[in-house]
DNA sequence: CTGTGGTCCTGTATGC
DNA sequence: TGCATACAGGACCACA
C-alpha cells in the first residue's frame, strides 16, 4: 500500500528511534512475513537477537534496517506493512506479525494484514541489499538521472503509466501517485511512451517527484488504517488528491466527472477531458 | 529481450 | 441476515 511518500515517512520515524538501540529479543507471531528464512520463525529470532540498529534506509518503496555489522534487515511493506514503536504495556494491533523488544524496552511491531509482504536478513546489505540491486534509483536520490530515465522510458512500447509503475525504470511511483503525475501532466494513461518525446517524459517525471515531495511533506496518503507512520497516526495527503479514489465527482480543473477504468489489474483515475484517450 | 496477467493474503464494501 | 463478488497504496514469475 505504501508508495516512495509513505515509505519515507515510515523511514524517517524510524531514524529518530531505532538507530543506535540494539535488539533484546524477538518474537515472530506468524511465519509469514519471515517466509524467506531459512529455519523459518526460529532461526529469524536467533538471527536478529543482539544485533544493533544503524539508521534506516530507503530505495523506492523497499525499506531496510542497517544493523552495524554490515548486514540488513529488508523489509517489503507491499500492500499493508507498518511499523509501530509502543510502549510493551499497550495492546497490539490484531494484525501484529514480529515483535522485535528493543534495549531501551519499547517494542518495534512489524504489523502487516494481508501479509503480502515480508522482512528477510540481508547479509551484507547495510549499503544496498543485493535482493534489490534490480530496482531502479527513486526521484529523491541524489544520483537519480531523470534524462537516462526519460531516453529509457521512450524506447518502451507499454503504456506511460505501465513505465512510470515499472520499478526497474524508475522506482517509488504507485498506483496512486502515477494517476496524480498523470492528471497534473493532463496526459493520459495508456498513452504509448514511444510516442512521448524524451522532454515530455522527464516532464512527467519532474511532476511526479513534485507529488511525492508534497505528499511527503504532508506525512503520506492515508483512506485508512493500513497505512499510519510508526506513531499510529495518519498522513493528511488524502484531501489533497485530485483524481485517486474520486470516480464521478468533478475535475478539479474543468469540471468533468472523473472516470474510473480497470487496466493491469487495477484501477486508473482520469479525467476524461483532461487527459485525452489516444486514439487508436 | 519485453510486456502482461495471475498470484500471493486478509478484510471491507456492496449487491442480491 | 447470509452469501457472493469486487476491490485494495505491490511485486514476483510464468508465459506469450
Amino acid at each position: 500500500m505504501p508508495e516512495l511518500p509513505e515509505v519515507e515517512t515510515i523511514r524517517r520515524g524510524l531514524a529518530a528511534h531505532i538507530a543506535g538501540r540494539s535488539v533484546a529479543s524477538v518474537h515472530v507471531h506468524h511465519p509469514r512475513p519471515v517466509r524467506g528464512q531459512v529455519g523459518g520463525p526460529v532461526a529469524f529470532e536467533a538471527e536478529v537477537t543482539g544485533r544493533t540498529f544503524d539508521i534506516p534506509a530507503r530505495r523506492g518503496k523497499f525499506l531496510w534496517l542497517p544493523f552495524t555489522d554490515g548486514d540488513a534487515l529488508l523489509v517489503q511493506l507491499r500492500m499493508s506493512g507498518q511499523f509501530r514503536l509502543e510502549d510493551p504495556s499497550t495492546e497490539p494491533h490484531r494484525h501484529t506479525r514480529i515483535t522485535f523488544r528493543l534495549d531501551d524496552g519499547r517494542d518495534l511491531r512489524y504489523i502487516d494484514q494481508r501479509m503480502l509482504g515480508g522482512v528477510d536478513v540481508s547479509v551484507g546489505g547495510a549499503v544496498l541489499p543485493p535482493e534489490i540491486a534490480h530496482i531502479a534509483r527513486d526521484p529523491f536520490d541524489p544520483l537519480y538521472d531523470i534524462h537516462a530515465v526519460a531516453h529509457d522510458a521512450h524506447r518502451r512500447s507499454s503504456p506511460i503509466k505501465s513505465v512510470l509503475l515499472n520499478q526497474r525504470i524508475v522506482s517509488g511511483i504507485g498506483n496512486i501517485y502515477a494517476d496524480e503525475s498523470l492528471w497534473r501532466a493532463r496526459m493520459h494513461y495508456a498513452r504509448p511512451a514511444a510516442s512521448l518525446e524524451p522532454r515530455d517524459i522527464a516532464a512527467l517525471l519532474d511532476t511526479a517527484a513534485e507529488v511525492m515531495g508534497e505528499a511527503l511533506e504532508r506525512g503520506g496518503t492515508t483512506f485508512d488504517g493500513l497505512y499510519v507512520n510508526v506513531n499510529g497516526d495518519s498522513g493528511y495527503f488524502a484531501r489533497d488528491l485530485d483524481v485517486y479514489g474520486r470516480e464521478g465527482e468533478p475535475c478539479d480543473r474543468c469540471g468533468a466527472l472523473i472516470v474510473r477504468e480497470p487496466f493491469m489489474n487495477r484501477s486508473s483515475y482520469f479525467c476524461p477531458r483532461c487527459q485525452r484517450r489516444p486514439r487508436r
